[in-house]
DNA sequence: TATTATTGTAACATTATGTTACAATAAGGC
DNA sequence: GCCTTATTGTAACATAATGTTACAATAATA
C-alpha cells in the first residue's frame, strides 16, 4: 500500500513525520472530591497553560492518534474517547507561545516552521477514572496536572472555548450515551453517582427520581458489602454489570 | 497579521493555495416527492460518483469553507450546515480515481502530488429546500444531481459511510435542534411535515401525537388560506413564525 | 346529494417524571 | 447501651408527556 514504514513513537523530540496543519486537542475529564477536573499542561518558564494535544502520524488513524495522545498523558489504556468538534477558524493560533517554547527547547526554526503555521484542531474529550491517572508531562510542556473545571486559568489560543464546547457535548451525551460511569471508580453508591450527574449538569436532581431512573436502566448490580463510614444508614455499593461493560 | 492576501475564488482550476491533507465533504440533504435526496457529483468518463467536497483556503475559516462549498454546488446562500464528524482513517483514500481525473483534466502530477496523498475529511451535512437548488458541477466532476437516499450507488472512497453517519446525526438532531423545516418550502401542511419526519426517522408516527407535539412547540403559524386539491377536508397551511426564524 | 378520503381535535390510556413522606439504620455522644 | 443525627431505600401520590382511539367536519368527485 505504502512505501513508508510505521513510525516509532517519537517521545524524545518533536518529530517531523506528522500531518501538517492538523492537531488533536484532548479535554480529559476526571471527577474527584465533588469536582469535575481537566488535565492541563503547563510550560513553567512562561507559565503558558494548554490542553494536552498532539499530532497525527502520516500513517496513523485519527482515533488511534487520539488514543495515543491521551494514553501518553494519563498512563491509561482503553480510554473512553469522543470526537466532538473541529476548531478551524483562521487566526485561532497565536504562534508566539510556540515560538518561545521552540526557542527554549533549542529547536531551530524560522517563521514558516510548520509548528508556527495555522492549525486545525480536532477536539476529543476523554472520560477517565481520576484515581487511576498518573499525569505525565511531554516534551514541550514540563508539567501536567489536574485543574478544577471551575478554576481553569487563561489558556493558550482558543483552548478555553474548546473546554466549553467539550462540556456542552458531555452534557448532551450524558443521557443518550450512558457514559458517566467512565468517570467513576469500580464501586460506588447511588449518592456518588448523583453528585457526579449534578456536577456535570450543574443542577440539583431529586434523589428518588434519579435513583428510579438509574436503577430502571438495569445496568447496575449491587455489590454484597455496603459502604460504611458515615453516621447514618449505610448505602449499598453498586458496580456496572458485566454484560453492559 | 499575515503577509498573504485573500485568495480569489478558484473556480477555473484546482488551486494550490489550500491547506494540504484536509478536505470538507458535504452531505447535502433535500426532500422531494416523499423521499430524502442527496446531492452527488459524478465524473462521467469513469462513472465515479462522490460527495460534493472541497478544500480550505489557507486563510479561510473552516465553517466559511463549508458554506462556500455547499453554496457553489447549490446556488443557495445562508445554508443550514452542521459539522458532524471527521473521517480520518489512514488508507480511507484510494488515489486511483483522483489520478484518472487529474490525467483527464490534463493536470501534471506525479505520485506524491498533494491531491493523491492522504486526506482527512471533515463531514458537514446541509439541509436545503430542494425546490430552490440549482445543482452546479465543479471543475473535477462534470455532473451534479440529486439521488434518492435509498438509491445511492457505490461511491468514491468511504463516502457511503459518510452519508450513513450524516443520516444518524440528522436523526439525533431532529428532536433536539428543530431543524427539519430547513428541508421544507415556506408553506406546508402538517401532513407534509409528518411525512418528512417519518422519512427521516424511517418509522410511522401517530398523527394526533405528532400534531400535538409540533403545534405545542409554538413555532408554527397558520396561513390564511388552506391547501386544496384533494377529495377530502382541506388542511391548513403553516409556516414557521418570524420570531423563530 | 351521497360518497370518499383525510383533517382537526377531543378524550382516554399509559408511561415517564416530579414531589412528598416515612421507616430503616450506621456512627457518635452521652 | 440508648438516644440523636444524618442519610438511605422505597412507597405513594401528583403532574406532565406521550400513545391510542374515536369522531365530527369537509373538499372534491361521482
Amino acid at each position: 500500500m505504502s512505501k513508508d514504514k510505521p513510525v516509532e513513537n517519537e517521545t524524545g523530540a518533536i518529530g517531523t513525520n506528522f500531518m501538517h496543519g492538523l492537531a488533536i486537542d484532548a479535554v480529559i475529564f476526571g471527577f474527584h472530591d465533588h469536582q469535575l477536573k481537566v488535565l492541563l499542561m503547563r510550560y513553567n518558564k512562561t507559565g503558558v497553560v494548554a490542553l494536552p494535544g498532539g499530532f497525527i502520524h502520516k500513517i496513523e488513524n485519527l482515533n488511534d492518534a487520539a488514543n495515543r495522545i491521551v494514553s501518553e498523558r494519563t498512563g491509561l489504556q482503553d480510554i473512553y474517547l469522543e470526537q466532538f468538534y473541529v476548531f478551524g477558524d483562521y487566526g485561532r493560533s497565536d504562534p508566539q507561545p510556540m515560538k518561545d517554547i521552540l526557542t527554549a527547547n533549542g529547536i531551530e526554526h524560522d517563521d514558516d516552521h510548520w509548528l508556527l503555521q495555522r492549525f486545525i484542531s480536532i477536539g476529543y474529550y476523554a472520560l477517565v477514572d481520576f484515581t487511576k491517572v498518573v499525569p505525565k508531562p511531554d516534551t514541550i510542556f514540563d508539567s501536567c496536572a489536574w485543574y478544577d473545571l471551575t478554576g481553569v486559568p487563561q489558556l493558550m489560543q482558543d483552548h478555553n472555548s474548546i473546554i466549553q464546547k467539550a462540556l456542552e457535548s458531555l452534557r448532551n451525551d450524558l443521557d443518550n450515551k450512558l457514559i458517566a460511569f467512565n468517570l467513576m471508580q469500580e464501586e460506588f453508591t447511588l449518592g456518588d453517582l448523583q453528585i457526579l450527574y449534578e456536577t456535570i449538569l450543574d443542577k440539583k436532581l431529586l434523589r428518588p427520581a434519579f435513583q428510579r431512573k438509574i436503577l430502571g436502566l438495569g445496568i447496575l448490580e449491587r455489590v454484597a458489602k455496603k459502604w460504611t463510614g458515615g453516621a447514618h444508614k449505610a448505602p449499598y455499593l453498586y458496580r456496572f454489570s458485566k454484560p453492559f461493560l
